[in-house]
DNA sequence: ATGTGTTTGTTGACAGTATCAACTATCTGC
DNA sequence: GCAGATAGTTGATACTGTCAACAAACACAT
């Protein structure tokens, strides 16, 4: 009963974030869909990015990624330059575009929870930052354990037969 | 900087929620996608619940929900009758498939929801719902007072003309 | 009862998001 | 050099979110 009702809070604190967020992109005039403001900052902040660390950062589908990439990359936002060390990839940087925008997005985003943290305590914000996170874990952990036992399975029917 | 992590957390958390979802709804079979689900939910637990009652209660389009609601009437999973006090709308109910699905889908969803608890105690889960609801609250207050504030805008604009 | 504005729901269109599978090029270890 | 793993690309498909135009029915003041 108050599990069930875990499921629609988290969905609807979901539908709400991505709405503001969304709303705040047309207020900023940003003109960008959410997943290239995430990949933008997931390249800002990550050093020698590749987009393989994107996609495990971002724990996206690596064809999305690649496209969102070209997109940004059409649109000035990032460069991408030889990586010596593996010619399948390529590092991905921002451009000086890419920066200033960069930094719309964190002003947004600060604006952004700070909407959603309302009158929330700093304290109660971290605690709900705590939790959110060991679910996130959990989740992660259990899909892992899945995938896994799958596997076992496989194994065994292998080694059965 | 912890407040850039809140949307972290809140976007991950969101992808993972919905993933596991999906996975649940593989292993189940049940064969729906995540808003038909969300739908039938809310048709099982509105009484008298009419189209407008989903969209107000889920938060989304209505012509989305005209959609799944299609899809749902035609898997047979609902039904519609005539509502004798507002002949534009019509009421919602589950048929017997239907009831079966839901009980399917609160299995899952405790699953679901239990998973992503892992070893959190109830009153952590408890805690964090209660600040997410409280989030979810602020946000949609932020949501119409920007929307008066436009609307104010124009009525200024209309008396000062 | 009639006209005006509102509400309920439908339809069409389009952009964004999530996944899957097949494929190339490259790398790693043997 | 070969086998298998890895990085990235491309194509296909389904799900999701949103907007705008519309018809039918309603509410209500005249």
């Amino acid at each position: 009963m108050s599990q069930t009702s875990l499921n629609d809070v988290l969905h609807q604190l979901m539908h709400v974030y991505r709405r503001q967020l969304r709303l705040g992109i047309q207020r900023y005039q940003l003109d960008l869909p959410v997943t290239h403001i995430r990949v933008l900052k997931g390249i800002g902040r990550t050093s020698e990015c590749t987009a393989h660390k994107i996609v495990q950062h971002l724990g996206q589908d690596k064809a999305r990624v690649t496209r969102v990439l070209n997109e940004l990359l059409t649109a000035g936002l990032i460069i991408k330059t030889e990586n010596p060390q593996d010619r399948r990839s390529l590092f991905l940087a921002l451009t000086e575009a890419g920066h200033d925008m960069l930094k719309e997005i964190e002003a947004l985003e600060d604006e952004t929870a700070q909407r959603m943290a309302g009158d929330l305590s700093d304290e109660e914000v971290a605690t709900f930052m705590k939790t959110a996170s060991a679910m996130i874990h959990n989740t992660s952990e259990c899909e892992a354990r899945d995938a896994e036992q799958l596997e076992g399975v496989c194994q065994r029917s292998a080694q059965d037969g």
